[in-house]
DNA sequence: TTTATATATTGCTATATATAAATATAGCGA
DNA sequence: TCGCTATATTTATATATAGCAATATATAAA
């Protein structure tokens, strides 16, 4: 119950699921997740440690940067099985949109090597 | 995106998921959940109203008692789904297991005619 | 209408949470 | 090593939430 609470409460924030719609498109690092929300960092940070307590994005550091995507193979079946439902969710969603075409003239995308 | 953070809100509280779990056998009072829970009367109705709100819970009175039950007809998407899916869940949860035993003992069971 | 019962609402307290500011840590390059 | 950048943690504050007690409302029966 208290790992499903865990998710649950984790995909109530708008915020962590801007995070995670933003995740589909691929690995992303702190500072471009606060780019393209507009958050202090240590807002994110905590967005993010909350997601991955719950199971739901996954972590790597590389060099200075963390990267965090979405826990496909996460060992929590809530975690799982959410990340696919909300996949075909709010896609038709403004804000998301916006966000999403918003995350290629995100900070750091030009200096890094990644996707 | 609100409609969807209303219903995950609503499912991030234990209380609130025992409740639909203890709902999945049928439509119950506010004093059977009530008892079944240990909770006050207050704090059931608050509950209740979380749910109803997120679309998750129909209500529907009949006399003095107004009865909940699953909103499996929720104009909700996501509440419709995920009403679906905890049907699926926690089945095998030992607190949840001794709600379901302790429901046919509630308060005004024997009193009523429904079910 | 009065009384009793079931539920809803209000007001309050304790706790949890989100956010921001300041500080700390980790990795990289000079 | 030092200094720089990215991220994490800590601290403080504002807000939200859960829960209870008291009160209000609604229905049914007398």
């Amino acid at each position: 119950m208290k790992d499903f609470s865990r998710v649950m409460k984790a995909l109530s924030d708008p915020n962590r699921v801007r995070v995670l719609k933003l995740l589909e498109g691929g690995a992303l690092c702190v500072c471009e997740i606060q780019d393209v929300l507009g958050l202090a960092q240590p807002t994110v940070s905590l967005l993010m440690k909350t997601l991955e307590d719950a199971g739901l994005v996954h972590k790597e550091r590389q060099g200075t940067w963390m990267f965090y995507s979405l826990a496909e193979d996460s060992p929590s079946p809530y975690a799982k099985t959410m990340l696919a439902l909300v996949k075909g969710w709010l896609n038709e969603d403004e804000e998301v949109r916006n966000l999403l075409a918003a995350l290629p003239e995100a900070c750091c995308r030009r200096v890094k090597v990644r996707n």
